[in-house]
RNA sequence: GGCCAGAUGGUCGAGUGGUAAGGCAGAGGUCUGCAAAACCUUUUACAGCGGUUCAAAUCCGCUUCUGGCCUCCA
């Protein structure tokens, strides 16, 4: 407990000691969705992991400002700064507002990290409700030379701010390599430089998502919000900036970027990126039509799918590997940790019935440090899942008598359990009759069915009544039996 | 092509200098009306080649392969 936290920054490529600024006080943001589309499985995954480094950051005793964005315009389909509105696309397409499309699936990924029991952040920002900040940001990186206008555009000037500057810092690239490697994009022509990026963009008269600016009508760059929100919400710097890998060379970059030359500080004193969920062993993206939305999961509609999986499946298999490492997705590998996840549940169910003896076999003070020690790793939980093993097998080794466990011990275990099983990884029991009942009704069924066919229809009616008066009606035909609720 | 990661048993996946976690699968056993569950035991793993070191999965170099980024991406 009183041991060190170390987490893995990406600016510096090393594990360091966890120092907030301004302890207990931490404050961490987030790269939130894009909401123009349901969010995949891979988005969970980041998610997921931000949901576990919170939730242990918050049990070190940290008071944790987490603030997750949600962007609700400005970003840009296709190249550059040239592409159409993802948001506004999808509205054109479906013929409503685009605030509808933002609507829609924000509600849906709410839902899903509910449903992935994920807590829900401390603030959850918008783009659209922080344009006057993203402009006064604009006006700011302007005052201050970074930037420059062009026919109501404003880009940030990339080569100027390397001169004094490290541009490539968080993804250790130099600008030369930059330059000499982006591909030559077409319309650029208002940009000075090949990797200036847009701070506020120019919308053309058909453009549906756009305010008045000093520069005239038009809508903010993608990188701005966060850079934006961020400042407003946890300070010119704040502890932890979180997203997934892939954000790291533009994203993340550009907001460094538009943060140092706004307020010259780079915001966040820890970067942290999780890897990427694959399926077989490419990255799960939109665009590569290889997502697979949670929704699929759970109902086990998708071809490599075998079955479905319950959403605390999902969560387990993917704490089950560690934040910074490709997860890759297969069905073999959803069903081995449905069977470990099971097994630790079981267990941690037979907790509240176990008898104590006068002595003891087991030391959980010493699981609940490597509990702690896995953790302060960088948030190992794969580490303490395998201890979280360790507590199953006494638990299961107790309750079948073949071990004993003093009172003191056994409340130790209970702790341990609820800290690092619930409330640390949020893992919980599922009501499994809900997702389990059409297996209960069919096994009734064929019970009926061979009664019937040994022409005991005493036994046979009295399962057809008796499934009735519950609210199951039954009806026969010549392909078999089925079932409705009534 | 450039830059950056990674390569661990049947499989998934921890481990950054000193006897290779854990899950799933497999084998044997205990228990059991049958089955399941549970418990015990157990099997061939560090991509290849060099180097540093008393000691390398771990550090360095080269090779091969895979992935990510270089265009939007969690």
């Amino acid at each position: 407990m009183k041991q060190k936290l170390f987490v893995y920054n990406t600016l510096s490529r090393k594990k360091e000691e966890f120092i907030p600024l301004n302890a207990p006080h931490v404050g961490m943001y987030v790269c939130g969705p894009t909401v123009y589309s349901d969010a995949h499985l891979g988005n969970c995954r980041t998610y997921i992991s931000f949901d576990l480094i919170f939730r242990y950051l918050t049990l070190l005793g940290y008071k944790v400002r987490y603030v997750r964005n949600i962007t609700d315009a400005g970003h840009l389909e296709g190249d550059a700064d040239e592409g159409e509105d993802k948001i506004a696309k999808k509205a054109k397409l479906a013929q409503v507002e685009p605030m509808e499309i933002v609507q829609k699936y924000t509600v849906g990924f709410r839902d899903v990290m509910r449903i992935l029991n994920t807590l829900p952040p401390s603030i959850e920002p918008t783009a659209t409700g922080h344009i006057i900040e993203q402009i006064e940001l604009t006006k700011e990186i302007l005052a201050r030379g970074y930037a420059y206008e062009v026919n109501g555009s404003v880009y940030f000037d990339v080569e100027k701010y390397n001169k004094t500057q490290d541009y490539g810092a968080l993804n250790g690239r130099h600008l030369e390599d930059l330059l000499n490697n982006t591909r030559n994009l077409g319309g650029q022509d208002e940009k000075r430089g090949k990797l200036d990026f847009a701070l506020w963009i120019k919308a053309k008269p058909e453009h549906l998502m756009k305010w008045p600016s000093p520069w005239g009508v038009g809508f903010p760059g993608w990188h701005l919000e966060c850079s934006a929100m961020s400042n407003k919400y946890l300070g010119h710097q704040f502890d932890i900036h979180g997203g997934g890998i892939d954000l790291v060379p533009t994203h993340h970059t550009n907001e460094i970027a538009q943060n140092v030359a706004a307020c010259g500080k780079n915001p966040a004193t820890y970067w942290m990126h999780t890897n990427m969920l694959t399926v077989n062993g490419t990255k799960m993206s939109k665009s590569l039509g290889n997502s697979f939305l949670p929704e699929e999961l759970f109902s086990g509609e998708n071809d490599i799918l075998n079955k479905p999986y319950s959403p605390m499946t999902v969560r387990f298999f993917m704490l089950q590997t560690h934040y910074r490492s490709t997860l890759d997705f297969s069905n073999d590998a959803m069903e081995a940790s449905e069977k470990g996840f099971k097994r630790l549940m079981n267990a941690y169910d037979l907790l509240p019935g176990l008898k104590t003896s006068a002595q003891s076999d087991v030391d959980i003070e010493s699981i609940s440090n490597n509990c702690y020690a896995a953790m302060n790793d960088d948030f190992n939980s794969p580490v303490l899942i395998a201890e979280l093993f360790e507590c199953s097998r006494i638990i299961n080794s107790v309750h079948d008598g073949k071990a004993k466990i003093d009172e003191q011990n056994l409340e130790a275990l209970k702790k341990l359990m609820q800290t690092f099983l619930v409330d640390v990884l949020g893992l919980k029991s599922e009501a499994a009759a809900n997702d389990e009942l059409p297996n209960v009704l069919d096994f009734i069924i064929n019970l009926r069915s061979e009664a019937k066919k040994s022409q005991d229809y005493a036994t046979s009616d009295k399962i057809r009544i008796g499934l009735q008066q519950i609210g199951f009606q039954l009806k026969d035909s010549k392909e078999g039996t089925t079932w409705t609720k009534i």
